[in-house]
DNA sequence: TTGTATGCGTTATCAG
DNA sequence: CTGATAACGCATACAA
């Protein structure tokens, strides 16, 4: 079935057909002679013809590093929302954290089939922004700051900083952080940054083996606060880069019948769903997850519709958790 | 850029370059001149133009009721993996448990945009089915039987059979029941009969008011707890049909200082990330969510190739995570 | 082994 | 307001 038969059957031509289903340029009575032939055959246009013309597939490309994470999932609730409410597909593409992966999925939208694209970003190597750079559709990177495109992301270091602050006004000194890579700007390095500012500010000096970094997993946090713990006897605290990870350092806590926060307090960030249910709940930091996949899909179809308007960098706020592992 | 252009380029014929592309029945020497000319001009085929013609996407649509989920969000995993592997990506729908917009979803998808569905089913009304049976498109059902197509799904009722029975033989007697709704079968049916069953095995007869329903978020777990508790003051247990419901249950457990399982034991279904953080740990079932996507993606993609396979029924085990909450 | 010609289903242009 | 016609970029039957 197609454009030309309904044509036929509603005694029309196929550009009145056409107008039919797009702007609607013509009389009442040939309007429906043609909603009844579509109405009775059950006629659906062929996206691929219509794209082959326009030049838009109504599709995003979502390129995220893993998908079983809940702060992740929040952000792409966000766009979803958005994408459904406009019109608008979902192309998803997950890395497993292997950041080549993010070249290899942006190569292949780039071909011609999304109108734009959202990177949650976790690394933006040179070999990124070279890429995305060559991009001729629009884009926006969501949680990492960059100057090459629109980016919306989160006030990790002040975040870290507060947090921190927060820690030691409770009455600790010698907290061990556990983070994540440096080549993760957001989270491997300006969350330490934040928490190695506060400490400064109270003058406290950390030596080297109170700070840990591995994956963005759970054994990340359950190895390291071992190892902390073995090499640290004063440790009080331990600070993780992100809520999973600390969820790693709580097992591995309890499992030694560890006090939290009697012996060692323990915090993390992203308000994971669990954060509020484990007793004792864990302090946190809220991020705004869904609004950052909200306000990055909202500018990126704003952006292809008008190509022209400027770029911008968005920062979003945070909140403390104020839970009892602190 | 396109194929004529290249091919003027190389001194070919468009037909060759296809050819090039494609099948790759050509000389050596116009193979050498067509490939220096795509390497150099970056030349990319359009997807649109070949999926008009080949009426292949290489696109598989996933229809799922919400994102920000432990349990959806693995099968999610599962699906990526083998659809990366071959070749294909995934068009992700969310519904956001609205059972209305599967049914908009799927016919989207038909319209020529995807070469395959893959159902992550909550309810099949008699609507989800027609439509799905009008459906010319292989699709695939995850985690609830159905006869009209292939199916993967859990042993909802076994698990909870014997989970049951588990509790019970812990000493409980006075179990209270927070479901979801009946029209999800695996969950909100199999599971409870699974529930019933096991009492009926011990000879335990169960007041009315010991059994609720509610969604499939936390709040429900919440709600639901506070309600058995204040109707029913014998109550020793709480089985709950998702782990995200149990979680809801614990919070409320735990803002009122009532231990578990000392006073109340807590079960749930899923094996959610935060299951074996909780202390108590959360006794919970283990299903196998990952391998039901990569045996849903799997068998889908087979089923494209050799569209005459026969459809299949498949039903995946479990297993009783006995962790401290019973 | 290669090239020519045609059509996939739609939209845009332009004349009527 | 409407219709004929020419693209969009590619793959394939068929001829060479």
């Amino acid at each position: 079935m197609n454009i030309n038969q309904i044509a036929k059957l509603a005694g029309v031509s196929p550009a009145t057909v056409s107008r039919y289903l797009n702007n609607g340029y013509l009389s009442e009575e040939k309007r429906q002679a043609i909603a009844k032939v579509i109405d009775e055959t059950g006629y659906i246009p062929s996206t691929q013809a219509q794209t082959l013309r326009t030049k838009k597939t109504k599709i995003i490309g979502v390129i995220i590093p893993k998908i079983d994470s809940d702060s992740i999932s929040q952000v792409v609730a966000g766009i979803g929302e958005v994408l459904n409410e406009k019109g608008y597909k979902m192309l998803l593409a997950n890395t497993d954290n292997h950041d080549e992966k993010e070249i290899e999925f942006i190569n292949t939208f780039k071909q011609n089939i999304v109108d734009g694209i959202i990177l949650l970003g976790t690394t933006l190597t040179p070999k990124h922004k070279k890429v995305l750079k060559d991009l001729t559709i629009p884009y926006v990177v969501l949680g990492q700051q960059t100057d090459i495109s629109t980016c919306i992301f989160h006030d990790d270091y002040t975040a870290a900083y507060e947090l921190t602050d927060y820690i030691i006004n409770k009455g600790h000194k010698n907290i061990g952080y556990i983070g994540v890579t440096e080549k993760d700007i957001a989270v491997g390095v300006n969350r330490r940054k934040g928490f190695l500012d506060a400490l400064e500010k109270h003058n406290i000096k950390l030596p080297a083996k109170l700070i840990k970094t591995g994956s963005f997993y759970m054994d990340n946090g359950y190895e390291n606060a071992k190892a902390l713990l073995s090499q640290n006897k004063n440790i009080d605290a331990i600070l993780c880069a992100t809520d999973t990870i600390a969820l790693g350092a709580i097992k591995y806590l309890n499992e030694n019948k560890i006090k939290i926060p009697g012996d060692i307090a323990v915090a993390g960030f992203g308000e994971s769903k669990s954060s509020s249910i484990l007793s004792p709940s864990l302090t946190t930091v809220h991020f705004y997850y869904r609004d950052c996949g909200i306000e990055g899909a909202t500018f990126l179809l704003d952006k292809i519709a008008k190509p022209d308007i400027p770029d911008k960098a968005m920062k979003l706020g945070f909140e403390i958790i104020k839970n009892q592992s602190v």
